[in-house]
DNA sequence: TAGATTGTTAATCGATTAACAATC
DNA sequence: TAGATTGTTAATCGATTAACAATC
């Protein structure tokens, strides 16, 4: 299916949005999906939608639109959610406990193996059923599991020390909500990061720029 | 200051990380550094960072470079941090928690007067000393303190219906955790999303693309 | 067949990079 | 003054939009 070789980032990024959009329309029985209607709820133009399908083959039919379902699949197929990864969590504080409860993982392609954190109070205890584990064990589990990927819920200090001890044991990607600067630091690393507080901060550039 | 009307979204969301460098080069005592070696550090060109701060009026010197300490007051002057906006947090679940406890809100612009939920378990409980109260006290705390911002940590079911009340308090921009799409539903109104799941479903993709 | 809508090429727009004169 | 480094203009690159022939 894949038609080109290379696929943007701009393009990639708005596949999770086209596959949510045409989740709902799936779950609400439309069968058929022309770009101009898809692009008018979207808030895109119907350009761009059917540039963007075709970076991975042409799965529309002139004069007719796309099918729903066969799209919805397509994209779930290019972002990867049928090959589930092996991956650990970081850190289970706050933002570890809102993440490991609220992300539906397998639906995204993950397989969330293990959870750890340096807290006694918490080990043992279980997240939708993922064991949180000590620290001390970390070298055991990754082998084991093959892990391949982790997500970063641990303070910025320790993040340099914990990267560079997971990518030794064989992690390839990262869900960083740290701000430690993976990307730059592990070239060739795979990198996704979650900067909130950058975030926030445009907030309030926009608050601003509009008082 | 404000050379340029208009500086672009894409400058803007780099601001804050150059923010981020400057503070640490401050904190370690650096006084002056020039477009290239922050470039370096910072993984751009040293064309687009020189290119990024002409935006908002020269503030280096020929020949010598930014004075680090100017750089980062003006930096967090044009993304509003010295301007603190009336904020509440609503749901205080696991996100919300988090949210509230790591954000360093006045340091962003933002001033977090009341978090909202509906479980009575947690009305009355403080948060980085700002109080828990109960959806019905909404109305009166928006109005009394003049809120213009909200954070949404709530479930995308209820998301609609509050976003649609908030607007009618005043409320003119949003820091959205749920995947209700505010944009498209009430144009004009300033929303910064965060969508976790989509940012996941991207580092799916990468690490299947590198398979 | 006629109408609709795609796939795709061409045109435009915007963002990044390169180059260099101005100047500290 | 000589060297360094900016501010700014020009060139390039990439992404979005427009247009339209192909075709269901």
């Amino acid at each position: 299916m894949a038609k080109d070789e290379h696929i943007s980032m701009s393009v990639v990024r708005r596949l999770p949005r086209y596959y949510r959009f045409l989740y709902d329309l799936k779950e609400n029985g439309i069968v058929r999906i022309s770009s101009r209607e898809l692009s008018q709820r979207m808030g895109l133009t119907a350009s761009q939608i059917r540039q963007d399908l075709n970076c991975f083959g042409g799965f529309g039919q002139q004069g007719y639109g796309y099918i729903v379902e066969q799209l919805y699949t397509e994209i779930g197929h290019i972002l990867g959610v049928d090959v589930l990864t092996p991956t650990i969590l970081l850190g289970a504080g706050n933002m570890g406990h809102a993440v490991a409860n609220h992300m539906d993982f397998e639906q995204r392609g993950i397989r969330l193996i293990s959870i750890f954190d340096n807290n006694p109070a918490l080990i043992g205890q279980k997240i939708q059923d993922v064991e949180i584990n000590p620290i001390e064990k970390l070298d055991e589990i990754c082998t084991e599991n093959k892990i391949e990927a982790a997500i970063l819920c641990i303070p910025n200090e320790v993040a340099s020390q914990v990267v560079e001890r997971l990518i030794k044991l064989g992690v390839r990607g990262f869900w960083n909500f740290s701000h430690y600067d993976i990307s730059y630091n592990h070239p060739g690393v795979l990198v996704e990061n979650v900067h909130l507080g950058d975030s926030l901060m445009t907030l309030s550039y926009k608050l601003n720029e509009n008082r």
